[in-house]
Formats: structure tokens, sequence, C-alpha cells
DNA sequence: ATTTTCGAGATTTTT
DNA sequence: TCTCGAAAAT
């Protein structure tokens, strides 16, 4: 019998409500996951559900690895938990399983963003395109733009399509559609193909796309306020058949706004889906009392909002304290002051953290640590899977495997094999008069004088040896083949890095311990595409170090002490925000704070300064002037004149302009396209509009000329194809 | 005209 | 810290 105790009665609600949709609105810090995971556990323990049955997606990986480790804590270890996963998880097992369906092969590859910048640069190098024309980063941006329309998987998934870069419009256009050609050449899939092929799997096979929607007969969301519409229609699809929807969220914690999530998706779910039934957790567990006072204080300042007052009931604590600094240098100096004050109080290190709006704030704080000795870490640098040694690594176990390009490019002069530019350059002129692989074509033409006095016949005897073992051996096995017979270990040891060889090490360890996990025997294919939709990498350490962090990558973390640097207007909320007059941007920063508040368990300190000299003079951000003042205590004085800067800043619309649209009128916006005035705002003189391109709200003045009203059957299909994600 | 230097400004990040 | 653009120096 599953227990219970410990739960209150709306999480109870929340657990043992079976049939049907439902939505929690679950306030920071209200035992949502604790929800969750008992919910799981009680379908497969208490109603006898399959874990094969029920799916549960997460956001990001390491939501999913916490969720997995405590459903396996309440159900046994035994528990299958590989449906505890993300978005892109859940569409990489679809496709594994049923790609053939789309006539593609199942070793298909999936790229990360590093592979991706791979293909381009060779698009770059054939094409002689400099990287000022833009850079990858700039290209993966528009690249994701072209892929929205999805009708690009038609031409990757039928071998006989053909495109023409030739007839590009735009240099850009052609530089995509080269994109297109070299992932079809390796049957490589980026993230956005995850889905965008599961979804015309789908739609091409009604019968897998039955199967799966029979499969999933339960299906439960985390962090559904930051659902984007494409994630939200994979889950309506899955649920068609079964019905069984349920999701928690908190729209006051939507912070992923600029990457597609909509908060329109949880707040209108009950629209959708009329017999919803919504719970609402509002009792928080986490912080004192005053704590959360300043969250709620300051979140109602936010009008697009599902109104709801967060409460606790621990021990009062002490308010929150905002530090006013007259430079940064002193702002240091409080932090640490306030540091020492919590470690005689008996904090440890690790219990405290530091939070901030953009990562360039961090900076200072790193130099007065350093220089007082006091032991930091920052959090969220490189991805581990993203570090070039772990990259080269993998990537002779991917040539293995894969026989890709990518992969060959990447290791095939590491370490030094005398197989240089123009020996690659010879290659590929072979690729594209024989065709095949850069890999292939080396292995025919290793007679060739050019390859006398190269590695190469080296490098294509290990491969094959490797390959020759893809199906019967570990990959813990190869890889430690690969590692030690290319000479790539040697080579990261010589370098003499020990960073580099302690993350090799590393990735051996995980690899046997995912492998292991795994039960059966994993084939190294199988083990390649599941690392590529993520992995974490399970690095959470319990060492004594204060611990550096966005306010976005402490999202779900809790810590005893919290110190929010760097609350200046223009870095929070960011000037970006600001000079836009997007309200719908600024209370989502506002959102963001909300978050950095409710991350606190006890102690909760804000800091700012001033700045030096007369031109960047920095002034507090507007929010602290937003809390009840009441509620918490101030140090330091801040000028009149920057209190009225700020508030002068804040204020806004000055300009008496008069409203020209209606609400509900559809607009065209010459940046943002179509769009419908949601509502008006007079006190800012703003329309707020929902645009279609990303579904977000913007607002836009009055007097801003270039907005111009287009007629209003398009709005109403605009309403349509947010309600309706018919395939 | 071309290079160099200097200072100001900076989102946020996952898959 | 890193990057980008404008002014200064060759």
């Amino acid at each position: 019998m599953l227990n219970l105790d410990g739960l209150n009665e709306k999480q109870i609600e929340a657990v043992t409500s079976i049939d049907g949709y439902f939505r929690v609105i679950a306030g920071a810090g209200s035992g949502k996951t604790k929800a969750l995971t008992h919910r799981y556990a009680y379908l497969v323990g208490e109603a006898g559900i399959p874990p094969r049955n029920i799916l549960c997606v997460t956001f990001t990986n390491k939501a999913a690895c916490e969720m997995k480790k405590r459903v396996k804590a309440l159900v046994g270890k035994d528990c299958d938990t590989s449906l505890i996963t993300t978005y892109h998880g859940f569409c990489a097992r679809v496709l594994r399983e049923d790609i053939s369906g789309l006539f593609y092969p199942e070793n298909f590859l999936i790229l990360d963003t590093p592979d991706q910048k791979v293909i381009l640069s060779e698009i770059y190098d054939r094409l002689n395109i400099s990287l000022d024309f833009a850079s990858y980063e700039d290209i993966c941006l528009a690249i994701d733009i072209y892929k929205d329309d999805q009708s690009y998987v038609d031409y990757l998934v039928d071998p006989k399509a053909e495109i023409h870069p030739e007839k590009a419009k735009s240099l850009k256009e052609k530089i995509i559609l080269n994109y297109l050609i070299g992932q079809k050449k390796i049957f490589g899939l980026d993230f956005n193909d995850l889905m965008y092929f599961t979804f015309a799997l789908f739609k091409k096979k009604p019968e897998i796309k039955q199967k799966w929607q029979e499969q999933i007969q339960y299906i439960l969301v985390d962090e559904f306020q930051d659902c984007s519409k494409r994630e939200y229609r994979l889950i309506n699809i899955l649920s068609e058949v079964n019905k069984n929807l349920f999701v928690v969220g908190d729209p006051d914690q939507t912070i992923y706004g600029w990457r597609g999530a909509d908060m329109k998706i949880i707040m209108d779910f009950d629209k959708k889906y009329p017999k919803t039934k919504t719970i609402m957790l509002n009792q928080n567990y986490r912080s004192t009392p005053e704590i959360i006072a300043t969250a709620n204080s300051l979140i109602a300042n936010n009008k697009i909002r599902i109104e709801k007052e967060l409460f606790s009931k621990l021990e009062p604590g002490v308010l929150p304290e905002h530090l006013h600094a007259t430079d940064e240098k002193s702002e240091a100096e409080g932090i640490i002051k306030r540091i020492k004050a919590l470690l005689n109080e008996g904090y440890r290190y690790s219990d405290i953290a530091i939070l901030y709006r953009a990562a360039y704030v961090s900076r200072f704080i790193e130099q007065y640590f350093t220089k007082e000795g006091i032991p930091f870490e920052i959090f969220g640098s490189l991805r581990f899977f993203e570090r070039m040694e772990i990259k080269d690594a993998l990537a002779f176990l991917r040539l293995a495997a894969f026989g890709d390009d990518i992969s060959f490019l990447r290791i095939i002069n590491k370490p030094r094999r005398r197989m240089g530019k123009p020996k690659v350059v010879y290659l590929k002129e072979l690729a594209a008069a024989h065709g095949g692989t850069l890999y292939e074509n080396l292995k025919n033409h290793l007679g060739d004088e050019i390859f006398a006095n190269t590695g190469a016949a080296q490098f294509v005897t290990l491969i094959e040896e490797l390959r020759a073992k893809v199906d019967s051996v570990n990959p813990s096995v190869l890889l430690q083949l690969a590692l030690l017979k290319s000479g790539y270990e040697e080579f990261i040891r010589k370098d003499g890095d020990m960073d580099r060889l302690d993350n090799i090490a590393e990735l051996k360890r995980t690899v046997e311990v995912y492998q292991e996990n795994y039960g059966e025997f994993l084939p190294l294919k199988v083990f390649l595409q599941q690392i590529a939709v993520g992995f974490d990498n399970e690095a959470d350490d319990k060492r004594n170090f204060i611990k550096l962090m966005t306010i976005h990558a402490a999202k779900g973390l809790e810590f005893p002490a919290v110190f929010v640097c760097g609350m200046t207007e223009g870095i929070f909320p960011s000037s970006r925000t600001i000079e836009e007059w997007f309200q719908a941007g600024l209370e989502e920063e506002r959102r963001l704070f909300y978050v950095a508040i409710t991350r606190a368990k006890n102690k909760l300190y804000l800091t700012e300064s001033e700045g030096i000299g007369a031109n960047n003079q920095k002034t507090p951000s507007r929010f602290l002037f937003e809390i009840n003042e009441n509620l918490y205590t101030r140090t330091g004085r801040i000028p009149e004149e920057l209190i009225r800067k700020t508030k002068k800043k804040a204020g806004i619309s000055n300009k008496a302009e008069t409203q020209t649209y209606q609400v509900g009128s559809s607009v065209l916006h010459p940046l943002f396209g179509e769009g419908i005035i949601e509502s008006i705002d007079d006190k800012y003189k703003v329309y707020n509009v929902r645009f279609k391109k990303n579904g977000a709200i913007k607002s836009i003045r009055f007097d801003y000329v270039g907005l111009s009203q287009i007629n209003n059957d398009t709005s109403s299909r605009l309403e349509e194809s947010f309600l309706n994600f018919n395939l």
C-alpha cells in the first residue's frame, strides 16, 4: 500500500484521481514533484498500470532523472522508468522503434549543436563563405525557422526527392538547403527533426500513431507552464485515445517565453478540455512566511496571471534584506560579510546560492570570492557531452556505428596521422566523384600514393575492428578499445590538460553505469542514440561550495540561503525588455524574479550597487519598489535622486496617445507579423498583442506607426490554429 | 585606406 | 569575460 502520510488533502486528491483531465496549479515549493511521483507510484502500485503504459514528460534530463530516482524509491528498483523522459527523448524512442514507417533507416544519427556546426563549417568551406556573413548560431536559428512549416520532412524522407540550393533566393537560404542535403546524406536528425519526424510519422502512418496512443494510457506532464505549442501538440495527440492527461505547472513560473513556452496553454487548459478538474496547491513547504509574503507581493504586480496566493505555515524567520551598496566592490564585500555571518550561524557553504539575471554579472562576485578564499562553483557553463574531448571520444564509436562524415572529420587527424586538410580535400573529391562517405572512400583508396606515410591504414584498421564488434560487445569495452588503440587518450595525456583527462575517465565511468542500468545487452547504436537526446551528468556533488548560477539554471532547486545580486535596472529587468516596452516581456522578468525569491528556504538577500563614474550610474531595480516595503529591510541609503530615476523609468509613457484599434482586431507588425489585440492597457498606453509567430504576448505602443489592421477572418484562423492541432 | 586600440554594453538555455 | 563598433594611429 502506497504511503500517503505527509501529503495534504489537495496533494492526495492529485495523487489518487485516476481517469480524466487534471490540471494542478502548483505554486513554488508546494510539493509538486512529490505529488507527481506519488501519482506515478499510485498508478503502478494501486491501480496496477504497467510502467510501459505511463508516459511522464519533463522539460530537462535533470528533472527526468530526479523523477526516476524518486519513483524508484517509491515503486521499487526494478520499475522500468524509460518512459519518464523528455519530449525529445520520447520522440527519439518512437523513431527508434518506428522510423521505418517513414522509409528512413533506423540507425539514424542524432545531431546535437556541435554536430550541426560541423555540417555548417563544411558548407562554409565549400561555398567559400566567411563567418562574417553570419555566425553558425545565426544560421542554426534560421534553420529552426525554416523548419517551422515542416514541409522539408518530405524531402528528407524521400530518397528520390531533390532540392536545388543553386536556385535559392539568398545566400542564407542556400546554406540552409545545403544543410538539408548534408543531413540527409548522413541520415542525421537534429533536435527539431525528432519532433517533426514524429509528427510526420503519425500523420503518414495512422496505425503507428494509434499504436502509441493505445500504449500510452496515462500521461503526466511536469512544468506544464513552459510547454510550447509544439510540445503540447505531441501531448495532445498522444492523449486523444485514452484521455488521461495530468499536467502540473505554475503559470507564475513561466520563464521560457522567449523559447516558445506559452502560458496560455496551461491557463486555457480547462477550455480546451471542458471536463478538466483543477487542483490548486497553494501551501508552500519550503520557505518562511516572510519570503513567501515577499514573493506574493511582487508577483501581484503581474496582470496576465491566474490569481493565487501562496502561504507557508513554517516557523517565522527573518525579513529578507535589500542591500544597497555604493559600488560593486562594497556590494561584494557586503555579500561576503553576510556569508561569514551565515557560517557562524551554522550554515555551510553548500547551503548558499548566488543567483543573477545574466551570466556576466557573476564576474565581480567571482573576483572577490577568489580574493577572500571563499570556495565557489559556477554552474551551467559547458555541458559534459558538448566538451571537445567527450565529443571526440564518442566520435570513434559513432564512426564505427554509423560511418558518418561528421564523426570522421572530427577524429581523422586526432591525434595527428598526417591526415591534414589537403588529404581531406582529396577524400572529398573522391566522395563527390564516386559517392559514398569519406570513410568508405578512404577505405577503398588506402593504396593511393597520397596516403603513404600517413596513419590512415591504421585508422581504418581500428574502425573496422570496432565495427566488427558493434553488435556484440558492450559500449564501455568498445570505448576503452577506441581510446587506447587510436592513441587519443595518450594524446590528451600528453596535452597535459588534467581536466580533459578527468573528463575522459568520467565518460568511461558514465558509460559503464549507463549500460549496467540498462539491464540487458546494450547495443552501441541504441546507446549512442539515447545519450544524444541527453543525459544527466549526475555530478550532483556534496562538496562544500557556494553555488553561483543564473536564475534560469536555478529553476526547480532550493537553497537555505539565497543572494540575488545585480538587482539593477537594466540588468534585472534587462534593458531589452524595458526598451521594447513589452509588458509581456517585463512580466516574464518579474516571474523570473519570483522564481529567484522562491528558491530561498530561510534567508533571502537582494543586493545591488551604484555604478562608478557619472555616465554609467546604475539605479536599483524597479522590482524592489514593487514589493511592499514593510516586507523587507533595507541596508544602505539610496540617494533620493536614484529612487526618482528608477520610478520615472518604471512609470514609462508620458505621451498621451490615443488608441486606434479595438480588442480582438488583427494587426500586422513589420517585425513580428500577424497578431491579435488581446487587451488594451490604458495606463501604459499599449496594446497587448498575441503574435502568431511564437504565440507570445507583446505590448505595442499606441503611438507606434508600424502597426496596421488586417481583415478579420485571418484572426479567426489564428484562434483555431491554437485550439485544434489537427494532424 | 587600413589596422589597432579602447571602451562600453551584455539576456536567459534545453534538447 | 567577450564582443562589437567607433575613433585613433599608422
